[in-house]
DNA sequence: CGGACTCTTGATTGCAGTCAACTAAAGTGG
DNA sequence: CCACTTTAGTTGACTGCAATCAAGAGTCCG
């Protein structure tokens, strides 16, 4: 069984046997967060990267007056944050939403290993890339979408990253996480996201009961939520070559 | 003079002088756009990496119902994607909103110089995770705060990384966008824009005229928006040096 | 079986959008 | 250099989406 990392990473390049365990290898060092704990808080000093492996998580920030505000989902698969850096300090917190399983990466293991596999090395950005279209579509979720659209184009994304790493199939897929973060992460209050739920069901899009998210017609929720799929970079053909391999790496 | 790009990268980590001019070696390609003009458009494959010398220019995306999201606002010394992410084709766009000249960067070269400069590196990947922790905040602003703190928050972030490259002062700056673009940015109507700009300045924070604003006091300002600049990352200790650097990379 | 969340729905409020008219500024061309 | 046009900024009136407040129902869990 491949895990959802790796599962992931081949959108984003060819990857040979060979590379998948080498990546496969980098999850050695296994940690548990309960649900609702942090795996890291504000100020903490991180000395490793976070691959989510199993549950889910969030990038999240408390304001002053105690609003919260999700800024990121993170799936099995995700890395919290990209494969070269890593933050001095955190000025927001990573935060288990289920019981999460998570290895703990070496930044400087994942750079020696792009900088002597060019596959590997494509794969990292391209997941960076990835990662940071997400954000960009989420500012664009929140500045310019109604409350029924972000609702379900949200719907739409978490399908496709789900159905990438297997979680997902036609008919829908576990969504484990309350309405009131689903407001957290939409800008809305938990009361909105139920009315706006609501709205999805009568449109007979959706169904959300018990935590599992029933998709009765997708295509319709994707026209309904304008989801176009291109900012997920999935399936796409890979990064183009002549700029990304690096001048002195050669693959065999 | 130095470069902006020079200037912003000190922040994140200490370059010597020849770092300095193999930095500033880069910006050979020179390019100009004028305003209101993209750079890069949707659907463009693009050949290199962008660099701001001069001027404001923005990540933008255009909705099916033609509302615009401004996702990112650039200043000299930006550097539109990380280094080393080269999108195969844009799903938005780069746009002009002053008279812009620019610089072409080659992914593999940033890429090249970085392996065999730790300095650099440390430097590039700093500015990656200071435009990433950029677009959380954009997150939190647009998710969780009213309009007039949106206003305030952005102006304060906007000083900050212009003071960076030289380009205010305790005075203020010039910004030479319209209302509806700080609309589009924020999330908002460009009336209201407009109501909110008479707010903070009956309170007393700013004057904002003939594309100049002026900061009548920016620590009330800062308190009022609750700006927290640690997410901008400047003059911060170095990113720790255990973990940054590459193991084969040795600096003398 | 009790207690704590979570979900659901209704009533009310309020922030921000839309529409519209007018002013001010910045271009443009004769 | 001045009419003319266009674009940007300003303000008022009204509307509407989403927040807040509140109460009840459903679930989960010890």
């Amino acid at each position: 069984m491949t895990s959802p990392f790796v599962r992931k990473l081949r959108q984003g390049a060819q990857l040979s046997t060979e590379d998948e365990i080498l990546l496969m290898g980098l999850s050695r060092s296994l940690h548990y967060a309960e649900a609702r704990h942090d795996i890291y808080s504000e100020g903490d000093r991180p000395g490793s990267l976070t691959l989510i492996l199993k549950g889910w998580a969030c990038r999240d920030k408390i304001l002053e007056n105690g609003q919260r505000q999700i800024i990121a989902f993170f799936l099995p698969g995700d890395l919290c944050e990209p494969f070269g850096i890593l933050p001095p300090f955190m000025n927001h917190s990573i935060t288990a939403l289920t019981p999460v399983t998570y290895a703990r990466l070496r930044p400087d293991e994942l750079r020696a290993m792009a900088q002597e596999n060019s596959s590997i090395e494509q794969a990292l950005w391209w997941d960076a890339l990835a990662a940071m279209e997400l954000q960009h579509e989420h500012v664009v979720s929140l500045g310019r979408r109604q409350a029924v659209e972000r609702l379900g184009h949200l719907f739409c994304e978490l399908h496709m990253r789900l159905a990438v790493v297997g979680l997902a199939d036609r008919t829908g897929f576990s969504l484990p996480v309350t309405q009131q973060e689903l407001g957290d992460a939409l800008g809305l209050s938990a009361v909105h996201v139920n009315r706006s739920l609501r709205e999805l069901r009568s449109l007979g899009f959706v169904n959300l009961r018990h935590r599992r998210l029933d998709l009765l017609d997708l295509n319709a929720l994707k026209e309904f939520s304008l989801f176009d799929p291109a900012y997920l970079r999935f399936n796409g053909q890979p990064l183009h070559d002549g700029a990304w391999s690096a001048p002195s790496a050669v693959e065999r």
